[in-house]
DNA sequence: GTTGGTCAAGTGGTAAGACCAATTTGAATG
DNA sequence: CATTCAAATTGGTCTTACCACTTGACCAAC
């Protein structure tokens, strides 16, 4: 018997994710007026300051814009949204998102290598530590999970040698998209869990300090890991009251 | 004589920034507890709720984590920091860094290609129009900031017509950052008015539906901004006590 | 007809105070 | 030293009151 811990949801966070739901999912068009404030506290059964905690939130997300006197409007959120929409874009109506799942993977596809190379390029041999003690971790699990989580770990090393501070705001964000998402993939993954000679290669290179085979390897690393996900993702879609 | 608006900056947008300094600037380590609200509340001179809005909106940033009775806990801003913190990494110290400024160049040069492709690929003919449009206002104008506002246009559309969802979101956050440095650029950036051809290239390339094409065409557009922007951010970078 | 001024209603912004919920800390005890 | 428990601290929520801004209506002056 699994026991997990209780985890308590503040009220704005409730408030919060319900306008983001209706803001996203709720057919609102950009430049409709959410209600004020006063009346989403006597709808939503809750404090005003609690409202206003998850608005002044929803106006940082960009998803609104708040105007004192004037009510929040609603901006459409692909024009305006970031990347830590990514989660809530991902999985909808209780299944995956098809195009969303397929854009996190060709942009894995296309940006990882990029950033390997950088790694190679710029850290090279100083990644060595960090990069083999991941890959002994990788050897040493067979937990879906937790290969799951190491593979991240990995290429947050990688990432952070790339010395690239908008690569690493963007790995950051599509990390914090991917990471809840880890215990629902992880059975999908599973295959993956113990080949780890694709790490170790893409690691060699990196050391090597040679940017186009860390960028070869790069490819092969997630060539692997992305037909794995488009078929996690599959599995997790929801065409048509299929539930996963 | 120009006149601009008047912008009020509320106190919880305020404790907001001086909170989002101290982290990013302030020298804190992850681990380090921020103060509790109520001492906030008092060293600020403001109420607990405002405070409380700040600091949800912190926890929102990832940069701190909030525990109900355990205060609020400082994270590495580069380890969870999303694209929303480059602005603010981008300016420092009253001047530009020099290595972020780098990485904005970088990540464009590279990530933007890519998505050329993509929109060829993807879009094709059907995004002549609006790109269409955008070169003749491009062409119509002879104002830098008009035409940096254009650029963003164009490449809204060029990522638009990518169909990617994750490359639309990087473009948000990065457009967000870049949009309120375009009067400090603009300046600098004024020599690639009225160079409409390489936009015009590209475009075509794009109607033609052909992505290499498209990738070609996408380098060409950027290498020139990509030199007048490394130009412009060295003109506002601040080594040694020179203000921009 | 246009412009300026005033007012009311509605909405956002702020504060004070009270109280509840979760965590941390320190003292007492075995 | 480990455990237990109470007190203190901190976050979370709510109520109430009031201020600041926006919008629209209406009226007066030009």
């Amino acid at each position: 018997m699994a026991l997990k811990p209780v985890t308590r949801k503040s009220v704005s966070d409730q408030v919060f994710d319900q306008v983001l739901g209706e803001v996203v999912d709720g057919g609102l068009a950009a430049g409709e007026q959410l209600p004020s404030e006063r009346q989403l506290a006597e709808v939503l059964g809750v404090s005003r300051p609690a409202v206003r905690e998850a608005l002044q939130r929803m106006a940082q997300t960009r998803l609104v814009e708040v105007r004192h006197g004037g009510g929040a409007t609603v901006r459409d959120f692909r024009k305006y949204g970031g990347l830590d929409l990514l989660p809530r874009l991902l999985v909808r109506d209780g299944g995956v998102d098809p195009a969303v799942a397929r854009s996190v993977v060709e942009a894995r596809t296309s940006v990882g290598p990029i950033i390997a190379a950088l790694a190679a390029q710029r850290g090279g041999p100083a990644l060595t530590g960090a990069l083999e003690d991941v890959i002994a971790r990788l050897a040493g699990t067979t937990d879906s999970q937790t290969w799951q989580e190491l593979a991240l770990e990995y290429w947050d090393v990688v990432v952070d040698g790339a010395d690239s501070i908008v690569y690493r705001l963007m790995f950051n964000g599509l990390r914090a998209a991917y990471e809840p998402a880890i215990p629902a993939l992880a059975l999908a993954l599973a295959p993956e869990v113990g080949q780890v000679e694709p790490y170790r290669l893409l690691a060699a290179a990196i050391s090597a300090g040679d940017p186009a085979t860390a960028r070869a390897a790069a490819e092969r690393v997630l060539a692997p890991t992305n037909s794995s996900l488009m078929t996690a993702f599959t599995a997790l879609s929801n065409p048509e009251g299929e539930q996963a």
